[in-house]
RNA sequence: CGCGGGGUGGAGCAGUCUGGAAGCUCGUCGGGCUCAUAACCCGAAGGUCGUUGGUUCAAAUCCAACCCCCGCAA
């Protein structure tokens, strides 16, 4: 079974390794290295790292729908992507003898995109899960080969989710192969009517508005920790909010203020109570718990009624 | 040369403008009070003030170069 994996970030790595032990992969297909950072330093993905460690050939086309004569000519069984990054010619999808096949974080046909493990969590489901699927043209909408399901927890957030699927997207695959070469699959087509979408976020998805209820506030932070992190703004300063907890209090005060400060956290006010705020990231400062940040202010009742916005 | 904020005992900060004894809130350790405590009282340890060089009688503070961290923008 010669494998051509395309994938790109770290959710990636996990499915590649298990294919890399287990079978023959011939080449890596990933996104061009980018200037990242104040440095603009060139920074691989970390797909492409675990490929370069273990001598897997590596091949980065710019636009994939135009340049991929490449991975025809490594003469692949079958290709399986994983978060790559982006559409995959028809070309291409026909090419194999097994075809093209894609692991995706979510219970397909739901949270279709590019983000389904942020949304899953934002939008406070309480489960989701890993979906093995055939590509086609459309993003996300073939025919689905392997589902298993997984329970979101309150304790969970991106990065622990992150890790059990990816886990799990990994078991799943290895177990996959031996049916597809077997030809024991069953292909189910995806009922459009129930798709809903997670695509990648977006600035504006990370600024909190403390208009909605604890308990979404709370999913939205949890859903963008460790990254790409919630925020509000106070005192003209952007605050990146990575923890809080929802508070059982009901108390006055305008949306968005601070009406309790606590030993390790800031109460604010929302549509329907109060969230409690317990680590942050002020602008050119380090990430730390509001315990700490509570220390270097001298006057903390200066906190009280200023507003989050 | 993209714009900007930082680096001060273990943590978070003040002090830098206007050079002149290393401070605050915590944490840690020891003791006391208490039925008890995240409370209160007493005491202690712990810092080459990012690095190097310069100016000065004197540098955390002024000057120069460099290293590291972070926000925005890409």
């Amino acid at each position: 079974m010669r494998i051509v994996y395309m994938g790109t970030p770290e959710f990636a790595v996990n499915p590649l390794k298990k294919l890399d032990e287990n079978y023959e992969v011939i080449m890596v297909v990933t996104q061009p290295d980018k200037e990242v950072g104040r440095k603009k330093e060139i920074k691989y993905s970390e797909v492409k790292k675990y490929a370069l460690e273990h001598n897997i050939p590596v091949f980065q086309p710019e636009k994939i729908r135009n340049d991929y004569q490449t991975i025809i000519d490594a003469n692949p069984d079958v290709i399986i992507t994983c978060a790559y990054g982006q559409i995959i010619p028809k070309e291409l999808l026909d090419y194999p003898k097994y075809k093209c096949i894609n692991i995706h974080a979510s219970l397909l046909p739901k949270l279709r995109g590019g983000a389904p493990i942020h949304w899953s969590i934002i939008n406070g489901d309480s489960k989701t899960g890993i979906t093995i699927m055939y590509m086609n043209e459309k993003m996300d909408e073939g025919d689905i080969l392997y589902q298993k399901e997984i329970e979101i927890l309150d304790s969970d957030n991106v990065e622990s989710l992150h890790d059990k699927l990816s886990e799990l997207g990994s078991k799943m695959i290895i177990d996959f192969i031996p049916m597809l070469e077997e030809g024991n699959i069953n292909p189910v087509k995806q009922n459009n009517s129930e798709a809903t979408y997670g695509y990648n976020v977006t600035r504006e998805d990370e600024h909190i508005d403390f208009n909605k209820t604890s308990r979404e506030i709370f999913n939205q932070i949890r859903g963008l920790n460790p990254w790409p992190v919630s925020y509000a703004v106070l005192d003209n300063k952007v605050f990146k909010i990575y923890a809080s907890r929802i508070s059982d209090n009901k108390p006055n005060g305008e949306i968005g203020e601070i009406v309790n400060v606590y030993l390790d956290g800031l109460g604010v006010k929302t549509s329907d109570g109060e969230i409690i705020i317990t680590e942050i990231k002020e602008e050119g400062k380090n990430r730390i718990l509001v315990k700490d940040y509570l220390n270097g202010i001298h006057d903390k009742d200066s906190l009280k009624h200023k507003i989050f916005s």
